[in-house]
RNA sequence: GGGCUGUUAGCUCAGUUGGUUUAGAGCAUCGCCUUGACAGGGCGGGGGUCGACGGUUCGAAUCCGCCACAGCCCACCA
């Protein structure tokens, strides 16, 4: 079947332009066929990487784009170095995404939540996500993602739900896992309680409303300026500065709540800033975090005047039902008539705001599980210090260490139905146990209580847990390493190598996938973390679907091809910096497939004869030989350092500047003449080899042409092949080589000012006593007749330097002395100048005597070079007043 | 408010313990070329007092101080 295929296209007029859909389908499909993805645990080093698993029903974004093309970079570069190369992919089941998702299309059918069970939920939210699950997969496909299909994981399939329960109760049994009454933040439309993360702060126009509190048994007030007027049914004391000298005669008083007309003492905290307001807070301390912390404190009573949606209950008295926004109105005017609104002042105060539902948020008491931290977190903080695991850009080290030092417990617990639902079972006559299944539950229940109890007594917590507590597990759960931690597949490929993600998540995910790695495996979970930056668009705006500022990934695969937009996603994305989105980095993408495949045309269009190989061809074959050799330790070496953008761009250059436009150049026959035999291979060599390199940033196009170099065998694949290894090189030849093409250039800039046609032969004199071995090179590239050794150059020559040797053009008549002497005189000037920037330093004593020896003789010979040049100059310029 | 980054050509970025011709790349821009791989091309050019000001040094884009601006993170004064 191939060979057929190279047959065709070696027969074949091929198209002048490269057509990505024709080809891209057909090689995803061919290697999906010959299971090149797939991944058993083998003798070789394994090379893994476990995807961020994106929301089960999302649908590909930039972001998306970028962090998958990446992956998929290290991925197959790393097979191709002889690695056995596992990509996990997977999705996550997105609790609250996914779940307001279901609600808002259960509210277009006119269904309520509230109106179903539990289990009429879930039907509903499986239906969904079995409906629109996965699309995300099959769109990583289209960008030729070379994930292993076959080991696909989703948070809440089976095993990983298994893993979820298991560490939970492992944790509850460790003590690390406790149910505490604490201050979280609250969304009264989701009806959940959301962590200090998924908060956004608003700044919003408000209103400072100062009230008035009667002091007990005395005619005065006290006067307290708040926000929150509605709060007031909640106050269970006010609280001053001790240090304060406006409020000292309240202290050890006791004030009457405004329309509440209940009494609360007067305490001192230094908390309170004397200068803000009236210096007197009040204090509701189930409705503020700070205030609760003074509640517990000073053992205030704890007042909660909210119910889980936003309204006030009974403790809201006359307001009770009403919503907490439409109450801050009323009791405003009631205030007002009841003459305890001292005044209003227009405030602007940050508020927050649920990053999922965008509604405010209200602090409030609820009974949550927490994991403790701080024992979680030593290990995990260590290991980034040290750099078992290294973040790259490495500035992130100082972010994640702040964090992790003042990190706080974090709150696992979610009221939401769309999750792991927490095995813990509350008995019938209070308490509660904690266990991986109902059944083990009831047995470890039977061993605790001593009274009859049958199974159906005991009654699971309704909550879920947070969509974290199973993603954190995943560089584990996705080989099944807490169900069964001795199988091979986790001794095998674990650790993993890489994490690729964004580094919004650093905390939410990154972190805690560390923590939870040394807790459960005692190793790291990856040794690498790459950030790639924020895709934005040309604006610098975050790209976002109410915005309405982000192309779709797909439509641009179909327009550029999928090499292209991968090109172009990464020609401009260092690791960490946010990336501003052009289309124009597609066409450039695009572009270069472009070229690729023109100068495949090109060489496959060559006829092969059996004739003697041109010294000028066996020359630049040896220059290009090594040149690919170094370009192959720079590529290396950026890619250990995780410089990927950079990497690109040295494959780019090297294909396009070197090979295409320098060494095709160099050995192209000319028209209709055929080339010899050994350079053609050498080229087709070259190309094999280049196509290699290429791969990873563009599978697509380098397959379809490496398939076609050749006859290849079925079954063969580039993504198969090994990565070109570089071999010793002489450096000094490739310095030649580049005074050569310098030569080449500067006579291309002759003919250029002279108006010359490039099939017009000219000659060529140099002024020297040295050989260049490259003479031939230099013939064919300019179009030389030849080089002459010459003493002194032929009158009306155009003369240049390369290094301090002079070159001469003999041009006759065609000289023009005036723009020729214009031109020598301006080089002559920039010479004199820096020879004296040399000079000055060279006669700095202090210079000659501090700096060092080899500093020293480098100036020197900067001068030499300079004098020399000088002189040449002064010399050609004599010569043309003549 | 606290902390962390950063500020180099129109744009996106390199610049490796201070010295490698008087700062580089890609893209963009400008000029010229153009039947023989590719106009989605070739060749050539222009463009930066390295955010500002001080300091250390024989020598600073590079080290130190201060300032300005930007981005991110943390906190969240009622």
């Amino acid at each position: 079947m191939q060979s057929i295929y190279y047959q065709l296209i070696n027969k074949m007029e091929i198209a002048s332009k490269y057509n990505p859909s024709e080809v891209e389908e057909k090689w995803y499909k061919y290697w999906l066929e010959n299971k090149f993805f797939h991944s058993e645990p083998d003798n070789r080093e394994p090379y893994t990487i476990v995807i961020p698993p994106p929301n089960v029903t999302g649908v590909l974004h930039m972001g998306h784009m970028l962090n998958n093309t990446i992956q998929d970079i290290l991925v197959r570069r790393a097979r191709m170095m002889g690695k056995n190369a596992c990509w996990v992919p997977g999705t996550d089941h997105a609790s609250i995404a996914t779940e307001a998702k279901v609600v808002a299309k259960l509210a277009t059918e006119g269904i309520k939540k509230t109106d179903l069970t539990r289990e009429q939920f879930l039907e509903h939210a499986w239906e969904w996500t079995h409906k629109h699950g996965g699309i995300i997969l099959e769109q990583l496909k289209k960008l030729g993602a070379s994930c292993d299909w076959d080991r696909t994981c989703f948070t809440m399939d089976e095993k990983r739900s298994e893993s979820v329960y298991k560490v939970f109760v492992d944790l509850y049994n460790k003590d690390l896992i406790y149910r505490g009454v604490r201050m979280v933040n609250w969304d009264p439309q989701a009806k959940t309680a959301l962590s200090d993360e998924e908060v956004n702060y608003k700044e919003q126009q408000g209103k400072l409303y100062y009230l008035r509190y009667k002091i007990v048994g005395e005619n005065g007030c006290a006067v307290i300026a708040t926000t929150r007027p509605e709060t007031i049914l909640g106050d269970t004391a006010v609280c001053i500065n001790p240090n304060d000298p406006k409020n000292v005669q309240l202290k050890g008083k006791k004030v009457i709540v405004p329309l509440a007309n209940r009494e609360v003492p007067i305490i001192e905290d230094d908390y309170v800033d004397v200068e803000f307001g009236t210096g007197c807070l009040k204090v509701t301390p189930a409705h503020d975090v700070n205030d609760y912390m003074l509640g517990e404190k000073y053992n205030l009573e704890i007042l909660d005047i909210f119910n889980d949606n936003g309204t006030l209950n009974q403790h809201g008295l006359q307001y009770a039902g009403m919503d907490r926004f439409a109450v801050r109105k009323q009791i405003e005017k009631d205030l007002e008539a009841a003459g305890l609104l001292e005044k209003v002042e227009a405030y602007t105060n940050k508020v927050g705001f649920s990053e999922r539902t965008d509604v405010p948020i209200e602090p409030k008491l609820s009974m949550q599980w927490f994991l403790k931290m701080e024992q979680l977190a030593k290990p995990a903080l260590d290991a980034v210090m040290n750099d078992d695991i290294q973040l790259h850009p490495p500035k992130f080290k100082n972010t994640y260490r702040h964090w992790m030092e003042n990190i706080k417990d974090w709150c696992i617990s979610r009221q939401l139905w769309w999750g792991h639902r927490i095995p813990a079972y509350f008995l019938p006559q209070g308490g509660f146990v904690v266990a991986a299944t109902k059944e083990e539950a009831y047995q470890k229940a039977l061993s605790t209580v001593n009274y009859p109890l049958s199974i159906e007594d005991l009654r699971q917590d309704e909550d879920c847990l947070d969509t974290w507590f199973s993603s954190w597990l995943w560089p584990i759960s996705v080989f099944d390493g807490i169900n069964e931690p001795e199988n091979k597949d986790i001794q095998y490929y674990y650790p993993t190598n890489d994490l690729v993600t964004a580094p919004e998540i650093i905390f939410f995910w990154v972190a805690r996938m560390i923590m939870a790695g040394y807790e459960y495996r005692h190793k790291p979970c990856f040794h690498n973390v790459y950030f790639n930056g924020i895709v934005r668009d040309k604006l610098g705006r975050k790209m976002s679907k109410s915005l309405g500022n982000s192309p779709d990934p797909i439509d641009l695969i179909n327009e550029y091809g999928a090499d292209g937009v991968r090109l172009g996603m990464l020609l401009t994305s260092p690791a960490g910096n946010d990336l501003p989105f052009d289309s124009e980095l597609c066409v450039q993408g695009r572009n270069f497939s472009n070229k690729i495949w023109n100068a495949f045309r090109l060489v496959k269009g060559w006829e092969v004869a059996d004739i003697a190989q041109p010294e000028s061809s066996r020359l630049s074959i040896e220059w290009f030989d090594g040149l690919l050799s170094k370009t192959i330790e720079e590529i290396n070496d950026l890619f250990d350092k995780y410089r990927l953008s950079e990497a690109l761009m040295a494959v780019y250059k090297l294909f396009w500047d070197e090979f295409s436009s320098w060494y095709l150049e160099m050995v192209k026959p000319a028209y209709q003449q055929p080339i010899d035999k050994k350079t053609y291979e050498a080229t087709l060599n070259f190309f094999d080899d280049l196509l290699r390199i290429l791969h990873p940033f563009m599978p697509f196009i380098t397959e379809e042409l490496w398939q076609a170099l050749a006859e290849r065998k079925s079954e063969e694949s580039i993504m198969v092949v090994s990565m070109p290894q570089a071999k010793t090189y002489k450096a000094d030849f490739l310095s030649e080589v580049e005074k050569a093409k310098e030569i080449i250039g500067n006579i291309r800039t002759i003919r250029l000012q002279k108006n010359i046609p490039n099939k017009e032969v000219l000659g060529l004199e140099v002024l020297t006593v040295d050989d260049n071995s490259l003479n031939s090179v230099i013939i064919k590239m300019a179009n030389l007749s030849g080089i002459a050794k010459v003493e002194e150059k032929s009158p009306g020559a155009v003369s240049f330097l390369v290094g301090t040797t002079e070159y001469a053009v003999p041009l006759g008549n065609n000289v023009n002395v005036e723009e020729e002497l214009e031109k020598l005189n301006t080089e002559l000037v920039y010479l004199q100048g820096f020879l004296k920037s040399v000079v000055a330093k060279l006669s700095n004593e202090k210079f000659v005597a501090n700096a060092k020896p080899e500093i020293v003789d480098n100036e020197r010979k900067k001068q030499a070079d300079a004098e020399s040049k000088i002189k040449t100059l002064q010399e050609s310029i004599e010569a043309l007043k003549i």
